[in-house]
DNA sequence: ACCCCGATAGAATTTTTGTTTCATATCCCT
DNA sequence: AGGGATATGAAACAAAAATTCTATCGGGGT
């Protein structure tokens, strides 16, 4: 029955719906108006409702689709559903095909294979991080009397780099490192008014789960930074980020992590300095 | 049949989701896993499908909606379908609004100025780094017996993932981090056939740079990462990488040195695994 | 005015899809 | 190890859906 050659994309549908819409029917210009007019109905809705809604019979919308060469009515809608998943990068098939081509190379394409992955990385972290989320991450910093980070292996240098950052903007900020050994007596300095920040990737480190489960226990709000939602950080925090690292062969970066941690700091140093108009910066 | 009240956005189910990840059976918490994974699917595809591509039997998926109180899978796959809806207009003016309010400072924006930023530093890390550069710091890191790697304050971080990162290579690597006022006496144990990694950005820490001077001082080759050809670094290394880190207001971030860093640990494993052939990697 | 042809709507059909049921397996607690 | 509760899987079931068929409607040409 698929005759024609016919649109795969919805720009190209939607470009040929409007070429030919003059020489279709009463019944198909109806159609067509209606589909171009509500694209996420024709995407998502049944044939009934839309048959309903567009105040069109439903075998219409099957010749309709005929009409342009598809084979059927749902083998069109694929298109116009296509249309509502490409819109949102498809962020782990890129990192994927980077990474199957990076295999081969020397040193100097490790680099660009790197930057290349760090920069998708960052890009995804700007589109899926919502700004309320960082607002209310900020808030529970800018309450806290001493801001405590907490981080093993993999993710210390995070923790590392906001210990530092924190301290530069005058927050009281206390680092966990577990250095010898007294990881229990550094939990026992977290106080209510206190927060916490706990970053963990796979394989989550249980020293760091047990510093957010104390932190949790002792009602002091956490601000997560993990890699997944199922995180076993999560459920303990306030505010979870998670953040899709790029990754080359087995090693994964760090640099969204970085970037994130940045924003926390940056965001925080502005929101103090609305309230106290002294600017500090990191030198 | 709808009993416990449901989350009705994707955002609350997303985090719903999490929450009771850890006290779901086992198939429901695969299910969870592709659903977090594949939200795309779980919109648009049937039942069917989406149970082949989890590996899952069908009645689970249903089992599934029930145990979020949903009254069936369709009935939870509205959620996941007003994602796809509700996104698209965000998306777009996300662009645009991203375009013209450079002035406009909130907590979402910091993080947009700091990915746009992280992202032209890293394509002006993979721009200016030379590969031969790359290869001679690898030469050196591969030879060595022991690589030290030394940083102090905001360059800290990047030694942390470096003696991190080498030490998941079966490298031998050893953090100079100053402990307990040690520095002196780490220093000392570096030793001929050695090589020290520095990390130093302005204003120089003067305990990196005697780290570098006694490195020198004992023939021992360095790598430096650093920011400026004017380094009093420089001129110690054998190697001098000047990483141009994103800025945004006083606020310097590490994506760029990270990234690098990466490329170095990635370019040694390759090198390590081509005369070797067993390849090693980072969990 | 009549006939022809394509377009349309409604009913019928067939396919697909979601859901329920029930038997079996698995896990957990005593 | 036994026994109860819970989870799982296979198949049957029911609902809904898309599609096709056919009779009717309406317009244009002769």
């Amino acid at each position: 029955m698929k005759t024609d050659p016919h649109p795969r994309t919805y720009d190209e549908l939607r470009a040929e719906i409007s070429a030919r819409h003059a020489g279709l029917s009463r019944r198909l210009q109806q159609i067509a108006e209606y589909a171009l007019e509500h694209p996420n109905d024709m995407a998502l809705e049944t044939v009934a409702v839309i048959a309903e809604r567009a105040d069109v019979h439903p075998s219409s919308l099957i010749r309709f689709g005929n009409a342009f060469g598809y084979d059927g009515f749902s083998d069109m809608q694929r298109v116009f559903r296509s249309r509502l998943v490409d819109r949102l990068p498809s962020y782990s098939e890129r990192i994927k095909t980077l990474r199957s081509a990076a295999a081969e190379d020397g040193a100097g394409n490790a680099l660009d294979h790197f930057a290349e992955a760090g920069i998708r990385a960052l890009e995804h972290l700007r589109d899926e991080t919502r700004p309320e989320s960082l607002e209310a991450a900020i808030d529970i910093l800018a309450a806290a009397e001493i801001v405590h980070v907490a981080a093993q292996r993999r993710a210390f240098p995070v923790a590392a780099y906001l210990a530092y950052a924190l301290s530069h903007l005058d927050r009281r900020a206390h680092l966990l490192d577990s250095i010898g050994g007294m990881l229990a007596e550094q939990v026992h300095t977290m106080a209510p008014g206190d927060a916490l920040i706990a970053v963990s990737y796979k394989p989550y480190a249980p020293e760091t789960l047990k510093v957010a489960q104390a932190a949790r226990d002792a009602g002091i709000p956490i601000v997560a930074i993990t890699d997944n939602p199922l995180s076993p950080l999560a459920p303990l925090a306030e505010i979870s980020f998670e953040v899709e690292e790029a990754q080359v062969q087995d090693f994964r970066s760090l640099t969204a992590s970085m970037c994130l941690a940045m924003s926390l700091v940056v965001g925080l140093g502005q929101r103090l300095a609305a309230a106290d108009p002294r600017q500090r910066g990191i030198g």
